[in-house]
DNA sequence: GTCTATACTGCGATAGAC
DNA sequence: GTCTATCGCAGTATAGAC
């Protein structure tokens, strides 16, 4: 791999761990065993590092979150759609975690991650939509927004609402699923008769992942 | 007034106006035209002043949050009661808007923190059982405890939520009225007959809150 | 209590040799 | 591409005069 791609990566890891604004070049580069001369022939700046990552990361979520006709028609495949964005959410947990910190120093980035959220919330209408015309949930049209906007937060507040909670737990996966089950147990009262048995068969889902990962 | 507290009221306005990361000592000195040297000799450095407003805070909210028989028999007191916690929210935003920063590098105040949301948390409850006793709304004890999380979740995530969707944007006292409209919502579907129309005259309250506050 | 001046620190970033 | 050495800066905090 070559050294710029290497600096990404221990800079992600670093970052997860120990949260953004704790991480300097120099740890960076003491990490990888590298000179902080070498990672600033790869990078112009931290900034630089982040912008990277944060593009890496907006792909991925571009396409994972792409709606899929197959996705909201089944439990299951439904299931498949939600882990992989909470895996996202996993392997970038430092962004959730500092968000507004991170924002308000760049706001070059602040730029990307408006496009990224315009995106992401046209993708959550249409599948919202879906389930509606499926009769899953039944919503006007502003209860369909208001909804959205309380799934949006729970989702990007979550890591850091649970950091403040409990500050001395580091982030686990079991974190995230507990996140996902606070974003159904708000659905759940919105389903109709059919559409409470999928979130049920996902409530027991994600149940059974936390157990798993305590453990 | 005493310059202790002329510190502690300059920094509150600058933490909230600039937010508290892009606020120095020595800005904090300059804005009041006194030297850094004499809020060094006042305060032992940055945390203690920080402390001091959190100290303010705990015990405001302490008791603005204690249930009040009266606060949940009808709308209009009720409203009083959001009302006085908002204010709140609004007086001391700027720690909102930076809560997993702020804790992260002082652990003291972390406790403290702690010790006042698992008081809200008791509040909360509390309030929220006696809404079910009154038929207000209908839930198991699951389904409460989620929707207390759900709750205290957008109470405190709003703020930063807001500035990180649109960060050019001031924090407003309006915004401040979303979030509670925001919180309504959620409660909206979980209601019984009268509980819903005292959530949807709330509601209207505060949508004409925002109007006045926009204009 | 308040000031001026200054020491200390850690981080971001660069220069120049290899 | 990588290293060593080092600069500059901003922010925290203190010393000592008044």
């Amino acid at each position: 791999m070559k050294t710029r791609d290497k600096i990404i990566h221990a800079a992600l890891e670093l970052f997860n761990d120990g949260g953004e604004p704790n991480v300097t070049t120099n740890h960076i580069a003491a990490y990888m065993g590298i000179s902080p001369g070498n990672l600033y022939y790869h990078f112009r700046n931290k900034e630089e590092i982040i912008h990277s990552i944060f593009d890496e990361y907006a792909q991925d979520l571009r396409v994972r979150f792409q709606p899929r006709e197959e996705a909201v028609l089944s439990a299951d495949s439904l299931l498949q759609y939600l882990d992989a964005v909470f895996m996202l959410m996993w392997r970038y947990r430092f962004f959730y975690a500092n968000l507004p910190d991170i924002l308000s120093r760049d706001p070059v980035l602040q730029h990307k991650y408006l496009e990224a959220q315009e995106n992401l919330h046209q993708d959550i209408m249409v599948v919202m939509r879906h389930f509606r015309s499926l009769g899953l949930v039944t919503l006007n049209d502003d209860d369909l927004l208001s909804l959205a906007t309380t799934l949006k937060l729970v989702a990007t507040s979550w890591i850091s609402y649970q950091t403040a909670q409990a500050p001395e737990a580091k982030i686990t996966k079991a974190v995230i699923y507990q996140g996902v089950l606070q974003m159904l147990s708000v659905i759940r009262p919105l389903t109709s008769m059919e559409g409470r048995d999928v979130v049920l068969q996902l409530e027991s889902h994600y149940c059974d992942q936390v157990e798993r990962d305590v453990s």
